[in-house]
RNA sequence: GGCGAGGUAGCUCAGUUGGUUAGAGCGCAGGAUUCAUAACCCUGAGGUCACGGGUUCAACUCCCGUCCUCGCUACCA
């Protein structure tokens, strides 16, 4: 896909949901990329909007406000600034990083509503849901709590009980109550505005499933189509709600716009609070034929920003849709997923306290093993291996030797060529393709192949001064020793151009040694960009090694969280409330025998089995097919619940329950009698 | 189970429309060198391209089946 039939990019970076800081993970998957792109478009010269902004609405904001006993505007207040600061410092050049709160995406997203809902492009519909008549609000499925229907449990969620893990409608519950007042809610009817995104099917299938197939990363292809021909739904897109956007109609009191409505919108709107403050209009960015537009996102935003977001844009109708969404894979950490809630991650805020200036380390080493085809791992040994053998060894080894021996034979001034040998012609000729070469390669969206190409250069160089070795040529042949070090430093030269997309810090420094300005991607590939007599700055170490302590440190700070994580577990569970005798003696618990065993059909969880309960022969349904093959279980007594109320799974009804002892980590074993017995002997 | 993405050297990954002896970096072993941040440079070992079929003159590449990993999804009473 060549980028010249474009007159501008509207390049996109997923907005962080600001209800937490950023982890590497992140970096890797969004924002790196996304710099190396638009640093790489500006350097030729293009028109780049590169657009962010922190995401402050929706439900997961609200809930953590109420945990934290305090209000969602502190919350976003917070995380925003805390994102803000770390995107700053680690150099993502977003031309604006705005805040959906702000009054110019309020209008813009209720603009985007008005102008569908005129059109008549929603649907109505109209469902019954839980209120707060003390709060006067809508309840979200968290804010009830209630009996389980299914274990009893005395305060199940609307929507999951956690003594179960059943997944609830809060109209099951039994004798729901708000959590905002403590009263009984009432069930009242609401409406909302559906996108009826069944209606864009043909359209998606046409631009992506056969229009895309090709240019579009295999990931995000293949999940689009998978989404597209199983049929799509109509969504809500808007929430009974006080934290949000309005819904600009009447009759929408007490309703805002569903997050995933209002966030890709911020993208919009973010421009166009960019282009008044620059003077120019916004709408091209957004309406253009001409126009690049460009997402970046982490595969689980892949729904949104291919299928939902284009086909409101499409449903505008004058709004061009995305030319790609090279989403990225996801980054773990030392073999484990990366997680928010145990604290799992290298927190970019934290990392730019402990390593401080090496936000090009961190870069580069997410740029080469971010997570383009597949999942990839995180460690902080490859880190440290990057960094002193790459970096270091390779990139900033080679600057400082060119440098250090124009300075020694020529006092810092660039040599004059002479005469060209073979040697030589094959480096100017590696020199002139490396731009395009690099070019590409980000062109494709594959930075990790770019940045090895950038590196190749370096290589270059050092395989060069290797093989012509001035520093013995210097006794004998200065002339010739002038026209290698020329042209080492070309290559430095060039190095500064190529390779500021990825590492911009560092590059700023070495067009300091140089003694140059930033210079654009089209004076890249060329030999002479350094004139004989320019005056070189002295170098200073462009890297420096990371010591083996600084990494156990930080290795031992994750293993510290480990630790913890494991402690937290095995305390986990607090005692549940006090029963009275009588409640125990509500359950019937007996030993039974297994007579009979096999998996469930299309299940990969459930076993069923057939138990002998000493009063009857029954089904059972166990969700331990992970833990036990059906065979090992035959003949085994097991201890049952046996007057538990029949539930149906996978369409077989099972009768009763199969008592199991989980441990911290997850892994499921039987109760069984010490002895055998005979089936049927009451427990107590 | 359904859908999607992966499974290529010890590790991290490339392999373009099927075409000689399957590549790179790191790691490892050996060598050479000293201008340089004990860095660079050269050489080497190391792969049944997950497995089994099929199409073809020819398969890492295309087709079918199986197994494993990750994600989404349904069910752990």
């Amino acid at each position: 896909m060549s980028q010249k039939q474009f007159k501008r990019h509207t390049v996109t970076a997923a907005l962080p949901y600001a209800n937490g800081p950023l982890h590497i993970g992140h970096l890797a998957g969004v924002y790196v990329p996304s710099d190396i792109y638009v640093r790489y478009l500006r350097s030729k010269g293009e028109d780049v909007a590169f657009i962010c902004a922190s995401d402050e609405h929706g439900m997961a904001i609200t809930m953590r406000a109420r945990k934290e006993g305090t209000t969602p505007k502190a919350i976003v207040d917070k995380y925003d600034g805390i994102i803000r600061e770390s995107m700053a410092q680690l150099g993502i050049s977003f031309d604006i990083y705005s805040r959906t709160s702000n009054q110019i995406h309020h209008e813009t997203a209720q603009m985007f509503f008005k102008n569908l809902y005129d059109k008549g492009l929603f649907e109505e519909r109209v469902s019954e849901q839980y209120y707060d008549e003390e709060a006067k609000q809508f309840l979200a499925d968290r804010y009830i709590t209630g009996k389980c229907p299914r274990c009893g449990y005395e305060s199940a969620y609307g929507d999951q009980c956690e003594n179960c893990g059943s997944s609830l409608n809060p109209m099951d519950l039994i004798n729901p109550k708000s959590t905002l007042s403590g009263n009984p809610p009432v069930k009242k009817e609401t409406k909302h505005w559906y996108l009826p995104l069944q209606d864009y099917e043909n359209w998606l299938k046409k631009w992506i499933v056969d229009g895309h197939k090709n240019d579009w990363k295999p990931n995000v292809w293949g999940q689009c189509k998978s989404w597209i021909d199983g049929g799509l739904q109509p969504r809500a897109m808007t929430r009974d709600l006080d934290w949000g956007i309005k819904v600009p109609i009447e009759g929408a009191e007490g309703k805002v716009l569903y997050v995933w409505f209002d966030a890709p919108i911020g993208y919009v709107s973010a421009t166009r609070e960019w282009a008044e403050e620059k003077g120019v209009d916004w709408e091209p960015y957004w309406k253009g034929e001409d126009t690049n537009l460009v997402h970046f996102i982490g595969k689980d935003n892949i729904v949104f920003h291919c299928i939902i977001f284009p086909a409101i844009l499409k449903a505008m109708g004058d709004y061009t849709v995305p030319e790609n969404v090279p989403a990225n894979e996801f980054l773990n950490l030392e073999g484990d997923k990366i997680s928010t809630s145990r604290n799992w991650a290298v927190w970019l805020h934290e990392y730019l306290k402990d390593l401080p200036g090496k936000q090009d380390v961190l870069r580069y080493a997410l740029c080469a093993n971010a997570p383009e085809t597949k999942d990839n791992d995180f460690t902080w040994k490859d880190f440290q291996a990057r960094n002193n053998n790459e970096l270091v060894a390779i990139l900033g080894n080679f600057v400082n030797r060119a440098v250090v021996l124009t300075h020694k034979y020529f006092d810092g001034k660039v040599p004059a060529r002479a005469e060209i040998f073979s040697i030589d012609e094959e480096l100017i000729q590696a020199v002139n393709k490396a731009p395009a070469k690099i070019g590409s390669a980000i062109e494709r969206y594959r930075f990790r192949e770019a940045l090895a190409e950038m590196l190749d250069l370096a290589r270059i160089g050092n395989k060069y001064l290797a093989d012509t070795e001035p520093w013995k040529l210097i006794k004998t042949d200065e002339s010739r020793v002038g026209t290698i070090l020329n042209l080492a430093l070309q290559i430095a030269a060039n190095i500064s151009i190529v390779a500021e997309p990825f590492i911009p810090f560092s590059t700023e420094k070495l067009s300091g040694f140089l003694n140059i300005e930033q210079l654009e991607w089209s004076e890249a590939g060329s030999t002479e960009i350094l004139s004989e007599g320019h005056q070189l700055e002295k170098a200073q170490l462009l890297f420096e090694k990371i010591e083996d302590k600084t990494i156990e440190a930080q290795i031992q700070k994750l293993q510290d969280t480990k630790m913890q994580n494991e402690l937290a577990n095995k305390e986990a569970e607090p005692l549940k409330d006090i029963i009275q005798f009588d409640d125990f003696m509500k359950l019937d618990l007996r030993v039974g025998t297994i007579l009979e065993a096999r998996k469930v059909e299309k299940s990969n969880k459930l076993l069923q089995f057939k138990v002998d309960t000493g009063v009857d022969q029954r089904t059972i349904l166990s969700g331990i097919a992970k833990h036990y093959d059906p065979e090992e279980m035959i003949g085994k007594q097991v201890t049952i619940i046996a007057n538990l109320a029949p539930r149906k799974m996978m369409g077989v009804e099972s009768q009763g329950m199969i008592l199991m002892a989980e441990d911290s980590a997850g892994n499921l074993r039987l109760i069984q009698p010490n002895e055998g017995v005979e089936p049927g002997s009451i427990i107590s």
